[in-house]
DNA sequence: CGGCATCCGAGTAGATACTG
DNA sequence: CAGTATCTACTCGGATGCCG
């Protein structure tokens, strides 16, 4: 892993004070780490916004099968969320059988260019997270 | 917002089929998503490595404070699995009272590095979402 | 096909009290 | 001070059945 100077470290702490100005205050109205952050980086939520920045457009059950072990319920509500927060569309088509196609929005791009950042770095970094663990465990 | 130009998203779309080879497979061992992704982007762990990425040192009542509306269960938990993750260390001074103080790991710095990147972009963007929220009630 | 409605069980969060 | 213990409440996820 790369090392972080101290230079790096107080370049974030200014970084963080900057949008985070409200840090110490406790009559926030909207918080974006709990109210955005916590619906997006949802586990489901960043599974769903990954497969459609690989397939552009999927319907309901081909995204089902490709997050193989959601529900139903929980891929229409997350769907539903995500709609609601403008990161997917959903166009629905009146044919028989229906057919409904998932996208990306704009801002769903937008947001996910950052996510991939992260999930990156999780891919990258997950052998680290293992043995960590692993130590942890031992440790106790 | 800016827009997303087809190259991006094209660009965007190797990414993730680099990053997430398995993208189709379902016996996966460890899914850097769920299993890494799902405890270091949840709403508290979020939270915490932003304050501490703040404040390079804090005890566990200071973080409790910042993090106004945090219970001491969920706290200790949090702090516990970053622990066990290798994001935060915990150095225990057996004092009279008793301190502990918590900090940023190399690797948690790491982590903060990337995710500072997305909590940016919900700052940034959190009035876009506000705004889809409310069409979105609206319409239904 | 693409969901929604319903029910149910498990886990998780919160409040409070207590302790080394 | 830094948690743990306990109890309760509630949310969440999974399974199933149904319908346009």
């Amino acid at each position: 892993m790369e090392t972080i100077t101290e230079n790096q470290k107080i370049k974030v702490a200014k970084k963080i004070k900057k949008m985070f100005g409200h840090v110490d205050r406790r009559n926030i109205e909207f918080c974006p780490i709990r109210d955005v952050m916590s619906l997006a980086s949802d586990k489901w939520s960043i599974l769903i916004i990954l497969y459609l920045g690989y397939y552009p457009v999927l319907r309901f059950n081909k995204l089902r099968k490709h997050i193989y072990d959601i529900s139903n319920k929980v891929l229409s509500e997350r769907l539903k969320m995500l709609e609601g927060d403008g990161y997917i569309s959903r166009k629905l088509f009146a044919e028989v059988p229906i057919r409904v196609e998932y996208s990306l929005t704009d801002f769903g791009h937008s947001y996910l260019q950052k996510l991939l950042e992260l999930t990156e770095w999780a891919e990258k970094h997950k052998g680290t997270v293992i043995s960590n663990r692993a130590d942890y465990q031992k440790s106790t």
